[in-house]
DNA sequence: CTTTAGCACTCAGGAGAAAAGAGTGCTAAA
DNA sequence: TTTAGCACTCTTTTCTCCTGAGTGCTAAAG
């Protein structure tokens, strides 16, 4: 038996009224539907196909039909329509992001609550560099004789400052020969090169300022840490609440666990501006029933993001999917005016 | 008729075990939490009273008791017996506050996390400077022609710094006089007088120096705007589904919703080491049929952070105080250690 | 005057049974 | 191949009845 075209457009009726009731459509809905060109018996024999093909699936003998995953996938693939934004909705996405250019952990975190409220379903959100970052460049502001600033600056433009208390006095004479021991030796290269190049130089200098420099590197060693971590922020899981299939309390913490706690094991695909995962395409246990939506977006520099929806296998794909792509083009267009201007990030303490 | 020490021993076991059980209270039930040496009619009698003194209510005629508002408010001012932290727990509490001193967000952002997985209750948490902060020292370093290093100095020991492009060139020589001109004008003073000042000097330099300068100043009054801002952060909302009064995922994702939106509206007491608050109590709308307990943590310098926890009015005041009170006291100590060392909090961008 | 036993009464919640309704699958005719 | 007709299946809803926890009152005992 093979998938005729009017098997299709009946899939895609079923799946696209199932989105919106959450309740198994029957051959009667469908006819209608379908303009009444075709009677409901028809469409129960088509539909007894379907499910044989493994498209649709019956919760049981006297209910209507439900897609399976199989029958979602064909749909995204081949029967969703690409649904355009209307130039009001782009406005308004733009609007939301439309945000004073702050540290990047708060403009993401601002995207991510605006694609959940737009979509009504959960978001996440991350941005991640692709490479490591390394420092360039150093300075030392003496404050007094106990304290002195660092200021670094990282290979993608970023500077980190913070007061230092140092553990011993400094003359300020003494600064120049340490920032330039700073420079000539920690910038360019590998945390573990820096610990390395640290100990190799515990000999070579005096132990009064192998301590100031000690205390400079480990300084740079969590920046450098923490730069390349890739945070990764959740917004509006309560918009689970709302769906009939997460009425249930249980099923709802469940999830919410999920997102709250196992952020790593969230879909972060490596390539491609969009990616659906339906069900059992997902590789967490938790994901089973729920579906996926992932889009990225450029920072610019060697620096990329993802956006992800939550939802139930049943999640109406198309306009997240638009939506999605709207932010995603929003986003990079909104870094891209930045060029030029401060880069990515903020600097920390 | 008046509120006898017996009527006080009967409330509390009520509260007691409604709090655990969830469940309306009967006569007999608390004659044998009380050890059995009064009757259960005699306590139905005592019962009566306290309902006839608003202490208790009854959710319909043949029904155990129930606390109302005020009942819980005696309980929480005379009956309930602090309870003390076990070494363990305060251990456990320590540790879960055990984390490098990133910036402030991140440290308050865990320490909100861990106080809510502690007590099973939604939290929210903020640190809030008393007083503005203001700018006290400002440095440029020269990157290349057309890009800088701002480097400033708040009121408060923070250190920010961010990479500034210039829109034109700038000779080196130009910065030390641009460097000067900052620090004698625009330090020490706030946000709005900064802007006066600035016009003031419109035109008393030259348009091109007039330029960098206002570039400057703008950075600096978007950190400090956004120093002064208190930021909060909300966490375990989860929690709630787990409580019997939230499993109507209507009433769940009310709640949810308010503490995701409406957070300036949580109570934030001016004074006090810890507030509770019961039901009507509170003001906003939302929070009629929830409890509320604060506690207050010093950050050192004149910044006070606050730590809340929400849960039904039935929630276990005693546990969750006697928990809240050791992560104040836990923070409070982290930040006093800190002294001397990195001040509060991290530079941005 | 307080406490206690006894008892009738109330009412929410659960178990079943019955009815309703939606939708199917099959048969037979168009 | 499509369609009308119809019996059948199974969930969902409604109703009724029953159970049991818990009360309030009365009357006796302390």
């Amino acid at each position: 038996m093979e998938l005729t075209d009017r098997k299709k457009q009946i899939l895609k009726v079923v799946i696209e009224d199932y989105i919106h009731t959450a309740e198994p459509v029957g051959s009667k809905t469908i006819a209608a539907e379908m303009g009444g060109k075709i009677s409901s018996a028809t469409i129960r024999n088509e539909l007894a196909d379907l499910v044989e093909l493994g498209y649709l699936e019956q919760p049981h003998t006297s209910a209507g039909r439900v897609p399976s995953p199989k029958g979602y996938r064909l749909y995204v693939n081949e029967l969703m329509e690409q649904q355009r934004l209307s130039l009001a909705e782009t406005e308004r996405i733009n609007q939301s992001l439309q945000m004073k250019m702050e540290e990047l952990d708060r403009v993401i975190s601002q995207a991510g609550k605006a694609v959940s409220a737009f979509v009504n379903y959960p978001a996440y959100i991350t941005a991640a560099g692709r490479k490591k970052t390394v420092a360039r460049r150093f300075e030392l502001l003496p404050v007094d004789e106990h304290s002195c600033i660092v200021v670094m600056m990282l290979g993608d433009d970023r500077v980190k400052s913070q007061l230092l208390r140092l553990q011993l006095k400094v003359e300020p004479e003494q600064m120049p020969g340490l920032v330039n021991l700073l420079n000539t030796n920690f910038t360019g290269i590998s945390v573990d090169e820096m610990n390395l190049r640290l100990m190799d130089l515990s000999e070579q200098v005096t132990p009064q300022l192998f301590l100031l420099l000690s205390q400079t590197v480990a300084y740079a060693v969590d920046v450098l840490e923490e730069a390349g971590q890739r945070e990764i922020v959740t917004a509006g899981a309560k918009e689970l609440l709302k769906l009939p299939e997460f009425r249930d309390a249980d099923k709802a913490h469940q999830l919410m666990s999920f997102l709250a706690d196992s952020k790593e094991s969230l879909p972060m695909p490596e390539e491609g501006p969009m990616k659906i995962l339906i069900g059992p395409e997902n590789v967490s246990e938790a994901l089973q029933n729920t579906s996926v939506v992932v889009a990225s977006y450029d920072i610019g520099g060697d620096m990329r993001g993802l956006i992800g929806v939550v939802g139930p296998t049943r999640m109406d794909y198309a306009s997240v999917a638009a939506r999605l792509a709207g932010f995603a083009d929003g986003l990079t267009r909104m870094f891209g005016k930045q060029e030029g201007l401060p880069p990515k990030e903020d600097t920390k303490t």
